[in-house]
DNA sequence: AGGTTGTGGAGTGTCGACAATCCATAAGTG
DNA sequence: CACTTATGGATTGTCGACACTCCACAACCT
């Protein structure tokens, strides 16, 4: 029987995850919720014991959120989620403009449509309406997925993720509360606007504010470190 | 005593290497000089055996190439030099387009001096003089590496550092004899002098159209993998 | 005190052995 | 013959133990 392709499909799609995996997906989503704060140590004989497995996958685990940005480590002296400078979010965010930039001229130039990206819209308004800031963020990041992955060019897809990770990291530990969340949802339909109307400086112009607007927001919260 | 600070310094500063760092450099070297093709199988227990170490040390030192996108895991099945397809090359010089004409960008904003970047075209002519191939890369990554520095940017620095590795293996696997030395090094001055001008459009035109032409060198060379 | 030299603990670095997985190929089965 | 099921080799994944490095602090000289 070869096909056999009506089972439950409940519990079918058995994956075989290695170790180093669950624990780096487990700690990266630590860092980036800010449940692991920067600064923090990690201490391999310690996660080890906690998580019940052996150093060998922590390591490995740990040397991926290393390469993700995330943790750094000094030689013999030990391991530590990555400090946050005040620098380095503004260098972050700078970096992500450029990035949206060069994917909305790369759009631009291969004229792909555009419709995808109402969707998000749509939600980022539900979220807004809804104040729920969970959902904003996450139809934030779609938007933004979305955009990137039109100007079809998968190095610069995967530096933008690689990039996104910190966002995602400083998004966590800002203070929610300044916010203003309609004015976040508002700020994207006219960017879908000017790409459908192929006016690139006038797209360029609300992509770069946009960013800007997102790191000037308050970077002094997360500089407590060290 | 504290200060004897006068032995002969021959055998002074020891230093203590992680056998992982020193087989990551081992073998980024081989891959970066084209002695490693993409495509090539790593095989931890071949390597553990051939550099005499154990495959700990090895597997991380593979993660770590890893992470400079030089090398890809399969689970349970092996690891490889990743593969160069004719799009990631392309890519790959178009993000360091995009990186170059930031770095541009801030730089005439900053309006930091530039006149290191003389030495560099000098070494440049001075290599195509002589017609040593090596001797003007290297010249070529000084220049554009002092450019990148110049922008004051770290996280801009490292991301072109890494992206720099691929270009670097990239141009190994070239055929050196159809590059044009004498071009190449005529190709730097003009854009130094652009910045002396504080001339932004001129500089971005002309860094751009650099980094072209470079991308444009026959990348057909390398797609005889897979 | 000022300076040097032990010493112990915390943590990472390295090792060798064993388990799990995948693939190709052979062996069985109707 | 078409199809399933063993089997074995190659390679990665995981483990537990031991070695090394670093640092802080005490002990010791002068």
């Amino acid at each position: 029987m070869s096909n056999v392709t009506l089972l439950p499909d409940d519990i079918a799609p058995i994956e075989n995850v290695p170790l180093r995996v669950q624990v780096a997906n487990r700690l990266r989503s630590a860092i980036l919720s800010g449940r692991l704060r920067p600064g923090s140590g990690l201490v391999e004989t310690a996660l080890a014991e906690q998580m019940n497995v052996s150093r060998a996958p922590i390591r490995e685990a740990i040397q991926i959120l290393e390469n993700d940005g995330l943790v750094e480590t000094i030689a013999y002296k030990g391991k530590r989620v990555k400090p946050l400078t005040a620098r380095e979010v503004a260098e972050t965010y700078s970096l992500r403009e450029v990035f949206e930039v060069m994917a909305v001229r790369r759009i631009l130039d291969s004229g792909v449509p555009v419709d995808a990206l109402h969707e998000y819209c749509e939600a980022m308004n539900a979220a807004a309406a809804a104040d729920n800031y969970d959902a904003l963020t996450a139809a934030d990041e779609a938007f933004h997925h979305a955009l990137i992955r039109l100007a079809d060019h998968d190095l610069l897809l995967a530096s933008w993720k690689n990039l996104y990770l910190r966002i995602h990291q400083i998004m966590a530990l800002r203070n929610r509360d300044e916010r203003n969340l309609q004015q976040i949802a508002s700020n994207h339909p006219p960017i879908v606007k000017a790409l459908e109307d192929r006016d690139a400086d006038r797209a360029i112009a609300l992509i770069s504010e946009h960013t800007r607007a997102l790191a000037a927001f308050d970077p002094a919260t997360i500089v407590q470190d060290l």
